[in-house]
DNA sequence: TCCAGCAACTTGAACGATCCAATCCTGCCT
DNA sequence: AGGCAGGATTGGATCGTTCAAGTTGCTGGA
């Protein structure tokens, strides 16, 4: 291993002073070009990189974000965190962060880690996944002045923090209205029980849809925990009873299970699911897909934004999510 | 935000010298015991954290370890990568490492951003996953001194550096001999171009299988890239030509295209895939299952024991893989 | 009685960057 | 020539921790 290039080498490589390489790095105007550009040079063939942890005893500052990676639940939604996570990782780095990983199995939990990721590594702010009403998350974080974003709206107060999230609504309603177009009128809706603050968007949007085409969504909708067989299950009942015509659910499981029991019993009936997963683009299911990759990269704009200074009252941003045609609708 | 508390507030708060903390902590043999309980109630009291960025100054160490996320290309084994990071996040949690992501785009981008993570941060290791013949990665990492693991075996030297991985011709062995067991004799494989070790290492365990049954597997196998639409192509070339009663798959993509032409041709004809992903157990796709969580956790274990110095030459792990019976076997 | 030897603890210095305040130039004006 | 403004550059202190060297008090052997 080479021995260390520290400010101090820079310097006496270029013949300047120590403060006069941490000008050029940190407040490059105030240095003579001619100054600027030997130094520059200097770093260069040196190889030279600051050392964040001397940096960050100064400065308070780690330029490490935290992101809390969940454990695959259910396996098919599994990927959407892994493409988020790929999309947060990129758009760090080329904003100066790095991504530091935490795992925590309940929101108790989880505030301790903050406690000790903050006063251990000093960490700039968290980006929080999967919020839910009345967060102790969200709270905690606010209450100790730490900048934070959540992917996903807080569903009490929108203005209480800066969030991004995927208009779900509008998802679930082009879906709807996709099928409306193809002369649908009695379409289903399988989601998650009420409450929830995205399963209830999701069954807005449906409903909305339905509601400005002059269709009575009421009898038209179920509701059951996310699962392959509770999604089939769901679609029995509901083609037995309502028999819609076609189907939009909430989340791909369900929309995989919906298949199965349209596929045995009625073989025409369309279904839509939610999220693009790879298990809908592998089996030719027609689903809502979610800009993750846009999600992340304006998490760390938000992040970044107040962490530079440069934003102080919460902002928010929605991105709309398209609907992907495929064999099933 | 609560004033900063350091290891001087809690060597006032126990009447001792900040060495006397810092030995409670790192070597705390060397206290007597009534001062040692003193120190220790001081720092629950406080809620003391040593500053890491401190101690990385003066020691070094960073007690973090990187792991390189990957773009999700296919979409279908993304999933894998999701829950190998989830259980390496967790083994290394309890081990008090944390893990800190990044991206690189090739190995020249990947290696480039070794030295900075190097240099920057002085990351104590590094977990690499999906290595190749000749990985330039490993060679630099090996040459710069830099302790590692990889989750895949060196295929060259498998003394070259400490690797966990799981037994890929074991599992297609299992598969192979499962179906032989059924009553197969004609059971053919769907596999990558030979080239790559993993790839060749499945290849393998399923000709092993077959010969140890006086099965003759020559013309019962075809090479393709992976995907959907390759593995339906060559079920469909597989099942004109040598027409077997059975096939085995390097992966669940390759599996779910086979499905899909032994769909459309002969119902009745079996097809195991490779990793179990969500997409399998959403199908109920027979497939091989690594247990990843196991993986990350040994991974994990191999390179702490490299860093906290137990352990000086390379080791390694080989774990076994299950198959997860379905329906489509 | 004296001091070696040891245990238990304390003190000073160092890690590498940044911030602050003081000093040094340089050119320009009178 | 002298003075001065303004910007460029310098030295020293600092962040919180650990390492190395030192101090204290006590025991026991000659």
């Amino acid at each position: 291993m080479a021995e260390k290039v520290t400010i101090a080498t820079v310097a006496r490589h270029a013949r300047v002073s120590r403060q006069t390489v941490s000008n050029v790095l940190n407040a490059p105007h105030i240095v003579r070009e001619e100054t600027r550009l030997r130094v520059q040079e200097a770093i260069t063939a040196l190889g030279y990189r600051a050392n964040q942890a001397a940096r960050q005893m100064r400065t308070g500052r780690s330029r490490l974000i935290a992101v809390r990676i969940e454990p695959t639940r259910d396996g098919i939604n599994g990927s959407v965190l892994d493409r988020f996570l790929h999309g947060l990782t990129e758009t760090a780095e080329t904003a100066g962060y790095r991504t530091m990983l935490y795992t925590a199995t309940d929101d108790q939990r989880e505030i301790v880690t903050y406690d000790d990721l903050l006063s251990s590594y000093e960490l700039d702010g968290f980006v929080l996944t999967g919020t839910d009403h009345g967060d102790p998350r969200t709270a905690w974080l606010a209450a100790h002045g730490v900048p934070f974003v959540t992917f996903g709206r807080p569903w009490d107060d929108p203005e209480s923090h800066s969030w991004v999230d995927v208009d779900g609504a509008a998802g679930t309603a082009a879906a709807t209205a996709h099928l409306l177009a193809a002369g649908h009128r009695r379409i289903g809706f399988i989601g998650w029980p009420v409450g929830s603050g995205v399963g209830d968007d999701r069954r807005a949007g449906w409903r909305r849809s339905l509601v400005a085409a002059g269709v009575e969504p009421a009898g038209l909708d179920r509701q059951t925990v996310d699962g392959i067989a509770e999604g089939e299950r769901a679609a029995r009942d509901l083609l037995a009873g309502a028999a819609p015509t076609a189907l939009v659910c909430a989340s791909d499981s369900l929309a995989l299970g919906a298949l199965q029991s349209v596929r045995a019993d009625v073989p025409a009936v369309p279904v839509i699911g939610f999220d693009d997963t790879p298990v809908a683009a592998a089996i030719g299911l027609t689903s809502v897909s979610q800009p993750l990759g846009e999600a992340a990269a304006r998490c760390v704009d938000l992040l970044t934004a107040v962490l530079d200074g440069t934003q102080r009252t919460p902002d928010h941003v929605l991105l709309q999510p398209s609907l992907v045609l495929r064999h099933t609708a």
